[in-house]
DNA sequence: CTGTTAGCGCCTTCAT
DNA sequence: ATGAAGGCGCTAACAG
């Protein structure tokens, strides 16, 4: 019988045998692990060393329940009615019950987060009451330095969906916009075919990062791959279904030849009534972002051709996941905690 | 500052208070929720009531660090140098910092999974010694009897990345391959565009339960939505690159309207070969399965234009977590241990 | 600077 | 059928 066992993590070591083998007691072996002061640093260094000859790894069970005290995380949400936020914060109710277990409260804060000062304003607010912070972040320097600010004051930070590279948030969850702008451009371009002619591109606004970034990425993949496809002017919806409605069904009037279209953001209903009522939604590809009940619909219907998504629930479960790890100091599991790309067709529809 | 607050989990009672209101002792509640016998009928309802009522959640923390003996779960997987295996193995491994620190103990059992009594020999060598096994399961009445024996003698037991469906496992872990198989048609389809011809199908072996379902959906978009394809009969080229190679070959000379090929399984790098040896690399729409480093490469290359993949990561993480609930008795979350099937071309490359 | 000690909330014998 | 009591491994006072 062909069989071949090999172990992963076994160990079972406490800190009392650290402790022992060190010859010094328990108190200072936890003070060693947690960077505390008040340890000669020759007695840090036998001790680190004596850990890290056993590699030995504290019982988190043993940790959580020592503690004391429940840990109490922020989630700082857009307050207006975004479809894909409130997917957001449903998937954190899903878990509720998995956050009771582990004495872990999460509260959801709903703010203006395209004023910055408004938004900075609530994470102030937060300072001192939080072990850690999700924002979903506008970038812009008074957000910046109320990210910073928390961070000084010993809270975990992670931005949610829209990043503030250039602050010291510890973690980012969301998506590479440029490359899934790029990925749009990709199955535009592939699936328009032999097919010449124009493409358009709505966007909500350009002066939002990731939509200015998403437009970057496919406009690079259209200039160099597809060369003989024309992209038109940007056009801007502000994410609502009327404006986006107008904006294009006045573009179908000017070009007849237009075989691809690009939805950087929302306003997708708009997108399909302008698209049916040219009679032109069964021969322009359309590519757009999110599953929602409505972009389901017309991928099924044939409308729409393809669904660039970042995972929801994927995304509410490794913030938690991720302060959880930063709070306790464990290690993250970065190519769990990464947020891909998906490519949603009507086959592969989760 | 529009702000508005809502919190998700607060509870904080403890076994203690439950058994204060219901007015029995910290034991009689612990039996109560372990379903354990030993308690008269209208207590039990009585501590139900109370546990309901208060919606209490046991402290997992707690739960774990009283049991003492750590977990052990068994991960019962192929001997051959199966590449996409292997990653499952390499993100377990990964992961042994975060399953030492909840002195959990993952064993490796290789076998040959594609005899069914080896397997299932291997399958009764593992009664009683583990709390939780995984297994990638050939669908054979043997196994199917050595996966209910384990789950009969309390062993939680779940399939990994190919199932049993009529054996009583607990949970699956991988991807419905039929709906695999049409995402891969689709796209072949799709990114053929205008073009008439033939479509070439590689698998591995008709015999092999999910490379069977693939094939089922793949042809069965073919047949319903781009009739003007044909298909060509299923080659088969038992998952090696040189027997890939020659039937792709003898293939290309037979028919010089090619447009679109369908990697079921393995043998990628003999498909490669064929493609290029035939000088067809960039005309043949290429779509396979898996992202390893040569697929990457491929896609890269433009040889190959998108792989269907199933993450192994999420697939190692998922099987653990699900066994580790299954054990704790803790509701699974199954949108988070659902694996998606993953659309992957070059510029959303993971 | 270092050690001692009393829990945290639950599970598990062992009594009753 | 029920209860009492001792730990599991770590943290956090409080002593020295």
């Amino acid at each position: 019988m062909a069989e071949d066992t090999d172990t992963i993590a076994g160990a079972a070591l406490t800190l009392k045998d650290i402790a022992r083998q060190a010859g010094v007691s328990l108190a200072t072996v936890d003070r060693v692990l947690h960077n505390r002061p008040g340890v000669r640093p020759d007695t840090v260094r036998r001790v680190k060393e004596t850990i890290a000859r056993n590699a030995f790894q504290p019982h988190v069970a043993a940790a959580e329940l020592a503690r004391g005290r429940p840990r109490r995380f922020a989630f700082v949400m857009p307050s207006g009615p975004n479809p894909f936020m409130q997917q957001i914060e449903a998937y954190l109710g899903e878990m509720s019950a998995w956050l009771a277990a582990r004495r872990l409260a999460v509260e959801l804060i709903a703010t203006d987060v395209f004023d910055a000062s408004v938004l900075a304003a609530s994470l102030e607010a937060l300072a001192g009451d939080y072990d850690g912070v999700a924002v979903v972040a506008l970038d812009h320097p008074r957000v910046r330095a109320g990210i910073n600010d928390l961070v000084d004051a010993g809270t975990r930070v992670v931005t949610l969906v829209s990043d503030v590279p250039s602050s010291r948030r510890h973690h980012y969850i969301g998506i590479d916009n440029i490359a899934a702008g790029r990925t749009a451009g990709a199955l535009v371009g592939r699936l328009v075919g032999q097919k010449s002619g124009k493409v358009a591109i709505l966007a909500g606004s350009q002066g939002l990062r990731d939509h200015a970034e998403r437009i970057f990425g496919f406009s690079q993949v259209m200039a160099s791959e597809f060369p003989g496809l024309g992209v038109l002017p940007v056009l801007e919806g502000r994410d609502e279904d009327d404006r986006s409605e107008q904006v294009l069904a006045r573009l179908f009037d000017k070009h007849a030849d237009i075989v691809g279209l690009y939805n950087v953001g929302a306003g997708t209903q708009g997108v399909a009534n302008a698209l049916s009522e040219a009679g032109r939604d069964r021969q322009v590809v359309f590519v757009g972002h999110d599953v929602t009940v409505l972009t389901r619909r017309l991928l099924l219907q044939g409308v729409m051709d393809a669904a660039i998504s970042q995972n929801p629930g994927h995304e509410a479960r490794a913030a938690v996941r991720v302060l959880l790890a930063l709070a306790r100091g464990e290690p993250i599991l970065s190519e769990q905690e990464k947020i891909r790309i998906d490519i949603v067709m009507r086959d592969n529809l989760p």
